[in-house]
DNA sequence: ACAGTCGTTGACGTCAACGTCAATGACTAG
DNA sequence: CTAGTCATTGACGTTGACGTCAACGACTGT
């Protein structure tokens, strides 16, 4: 046993289930952990990268920032520094060693996330009003067709009669 | 006089101009032409590029689907293809060629632009559930910072009492 | 012990979406 | 008509985010 089911560990990942479990390429993980977005929790005796669920977890959060806010991965980078600083804050947080400084970067993360959360909703606005011109434009294009048929049916009628 | 300053008339612009409006390099209005994006609306007598409104209309909503929903061109060239084909059904409106195809297009057209809602819609939802997300994190650190500062009172307290 | 699979580190390739440069031609103010 | 600016067509360069391949080492079941 080289320490593996224990239901209180941290059950380490290889490389090729976090791959298969976030849907990217290992590839990808090695490149992340290259430019410093995702440093594996650990590695094994003969060097294999090791992963634990909150790695799985950071990736994901990374694709979503990719795909829904279109952030470049040095964006992402920026904006995950404010996060891990937090979670710094976290496990400082049951030590205790400075009170006041936990204080200090508690508001610094706060900022970095308002600003996030700026970001977010004025996309989110922009795709509400997108939404709504898609909307007027499709209600036209539905009377137009209405029309179109009313006078079809006309031209049948006389057609017809 | 070759067709300049008539308040009715298109009101060519070079594509300097376009590009200092809309914000892109020259370069990009001639990218997206070789990849039939945009296709200028003339040529002067010597060749050069004559650009209306409504190309700056299109380079624009180019870039907005570009950065709000992060499509490629390519994706963009098949979403402007069913523009453009509304946009001749609109002109064939005027004409009424053949009411039936007319309307036979106007539901394909339709079609698109549901595709493309749904997608945005989606979109849309994606960004209001981070933003919940954001907001609910937010909150729980604006707690802890409040849990640190009473802590840091009572400290205080009992420091200068 | 060993075959088969998984993982590792380079290194080079790729693709979109342009940037940049060079050589040449178009256009415009005086 | 001419100087100065704007535009045109290649062609090659660049950057981000990986893909792919080779040569090698780690790990696992039997």
């Amino acid at each position: 046993m080289s320490g593996e089911k224990g239901p209180g560990e941290p059950a380490l990942l290889s490389i090729g289930k976090v791959a298969e479990q976030v849907g990217v390429s290992e590839r990808t993980l090695r490149y992340y952990e290259q430019i410093g977005l995702l440093v594996p929790a650990g590695h094994s005796p003969g060097g294999c990268r090791r992963y634990t669920r909150a790695d799985i977890d950071r990736v994901a959060h990374i694709r979503e920032l990719q795909s829904v806010m279109g952030y470049s991965l040095e964006e992402i980078h920026d904006l995950l520094r404010a996060q891990d600083r937090l979670d710094a804050i976290r496990s400082a947080y049951h030590q205790a060693p400075e009170p006041a400084r936990q204080a200090h970067l508690l508001e610094e993360a706060l900022v970095t996330l308002d600003q996030l959360r700026e970001r977010v909703q004025a996309k989110s606005e922009r795709l509400g009003r997108i939404l709504a011109t898609l909307d007027a434009k499709a209600a036209r294009y539905r009377q137009a067709l209405g029309e179109l048929r009313e006078a079809e049916a006309v031209t049948t009628d006389s057609g017809a009669g």
